[in-house]
DNA sequence: ACAGCTGTATTATGAATATAATACAGCTGT
DNA sequence: ACAGCTGTATTATATTCATAATACAGCTGT
């Protein structure tokens, strides 16, 4: 049963969309797997503090995705391959990566500066903690 | 003057926030400068094809955080000097190295696999051109 | 002085996001 | 069978973002 433990709330970007995101990261990162029994929309709007509604869509874009089936009054369980998965992790990797190149070099970084930043961020144990 | 000859819109992010965006990374880089003529309220929207209140709005901010001077009846100038050009481009560095550290840790990635896609992402033509 | 730029303010409309309150239909374990 | 879960759908309201139309006040160059 995915737990919603570990989701952190970010202002600025749709909650429905921080599902998706996290649902994927977690697939990404292999601490959710296949067949993992997700809430009920109820359940998952009472873990989260959100809207049912809000939920719902989330989960109705999730199984647009083939991330998540659900079935009239039935449970809804992620459904993922190793293929999926292997895509979903190079997409999120790649994404995340141009995005960040794309800003850098907009603010005039140097790529040794920005792999320098990287790197700081990533052992600085305050900031780079992981949120999942 | 400047032109936002450069600006991308991204879909996503309110337009008035990646204006804000768009002007602290240009200070950053370099290219816009202390003095810098801001084009009026009328001519910005114009350029960028977006409402003449989003403009406002987003000058409106600019001018909160100290970055735009404006004057009734008068125009609108870029006034900084070098430690807010230097803090302006730490604060964004950190934050977009932060964000992607962040990012990266959820989906399962280790510090060695996110140097390198940033390193690869940098080198990639298509992705990594400053769209500035 | 004054025309034509500036900045600034107000009101109205529409789309997207999120909440709230219901309602109904289908599975499932006892 | 049936109570109690599921998923699904609808209607209404509030907020934010963006647009549109208008208005007014102040600087500025000729």
């Amino acid at each position: 049963m995915i737990s919603f433990e570990k989701f952190v709330p970010i202002d600025g970007s749709p909650i429905y969309l921080q599902i998706i995101t996290y649902l994927k990261r977690g697939i990404a990162a292999g601490f959710i797997l296949d067949g993992d029994e997700m809430p009920s929309r109820r359940v998952a709007s009472a873990l989260l503090g959100i809207n049912p509604n809000t939920v719902q869509k989330s989960y109705r874009l999730l199984e647009e995705e083939g991330i998540v089936s659900s079935n009239q009054g039935a449970k809804s369980y992620v459904t993922i391959n190793g293929d999926k998965i292997a895509s979903i992790r190079s997409e999120l990797l790649s994404a995340e990566a141009n995005a960040a190149t794309i800003a850098m070099k907009q603010m005039g970084v140097s790529k040794e500066e920005a792999l320098m930043a990287i790197s700081r961020a990533w052992d600085e144990p305050e900031k780079g903690k992981s949120n999942l």
